[in-house]
DNA sequence: GTCGATTGGTTAGATTTCTAAGTAATGGCC
DNA sequence: GGCCATTACTTAGAAATCTAACCAATCGAC
């Protein structure tokens, strides 16, 4: 807490000269972000699920019929990943691929009965995981936490497109 | 339809039904970590550097001469892997890698002035990056993000650890 | 001294992810 | 109909990280 006046300058020359790990997002974001998908690893891979798997499933519970793209799309995740993952969901048992009749480019991806199944058993995991990671929270403060990660990647997306009308491709900048 | 159930029943039933990955901590967590470790790795790759690299670097450019494993450590890296990172420091001629004449069983690393110097590059585009991130945020909102990711990643370490049930050891609580 | 346990570091193998390039199906335009 | 750009997916190769198993040096007990 910063009583004093010049907030700005004193700010930007502690945040330049003192680097304490626990003072840097990134660092705090990677290190609780390896922990907690760590947690869930190691409770979901019983199941015989990867954490790719996990996430997929998450949304194929809630909307059934996506194809590879938007399955990979809504998880931020790469379809050379995806392809990964489904394939072994697939071979598991948990999902179906199916060609499109329509748009045979399209491949879409279907739970299978025990690919729903799957929701019984990994969701309670899934919160035990949470709940251990938030004790102590308001249900305010988890709230707040939510809000600010959602802001700051929103921020950084933002930035990574160009978004711009006119501007030109930016050129890789050699040091 | 879920009416005129008690409210706790009522929250704890949502949570439970409906997940949408926009309010999954893990999701979110994952999402934001991946988007700020890339910004980041892009930045500082002119360099040569990795992600590995940069925390190792940070580390010692506050703090030198430490052991490999006390490095891994600090940033809670597996000694494997800062195996494979520091050989690739000492390639470049950021760092030496000494064995102590006291314990020949440690290795001592510290900083060469390339080392050093790489702070002056490095350190603003990962200043960057924060402020990409942050953008529009206040100093307390800031704050606020860093404490609770602090406090969740506390939680997780606590819940980890066996928890000797007699006498947990204090967590180091850094305010 | 020497044996065994502990500590510090290394190597080996597997997993997950990424980027880059390639193939197949579709739709617009002449 | 034929050509070309776009879209959806696949394959190939590389990077980073993890777990497990392995050397090497140190310390304590006898």
């Amino acid at each position: 807490m910063v009583a004093g006046m010049s907030k700005r300058i004193v700010a930007d020359t502690a945040r330049a000269l003192a680097l304490p790990l626990e003072q840097s997002l990134g660092f705090q974001l990677r290190d609780l972000n390896r922990a907690m998908q760590r947690a869930l690893q190691i409770r979901i891979q019983p199941s015989g699920a990867t954490l790719g798997a996990w996430y997929f499933l998450r949304v194929l519970w809630e909307e059934e019929s996506l194809t590879q793209r938007e399955l990979a799309s809504r998880i931020g995740m790469q379809e050379p990943t995806a392809v990964i993952a489904l394939r072994g969901m697939e071979e598991a048992g948990w999902i179906s691929r199916d060609r499109s009749a329509e748009d045979r480019r399209k491949v879409h991806i279907r739970l299978t009965p025990a690919g729903r199944a799957l929701r019984e058993t990994l969701l309670p995991r899934a919160r035990e995981v949470i709940g251990l990671a938030t004790q102590g929270m308001t249900e305010a403060e988890i709230a707040t936490l939510l809000a600010l990660l959602r802001r700051a990647r929103a921020n950084l997306a933002a930035a990574a497109t160009p978004a711009t009308r006119e501007a030109p491709p930016p050129p890789p900048r050699s040091g």
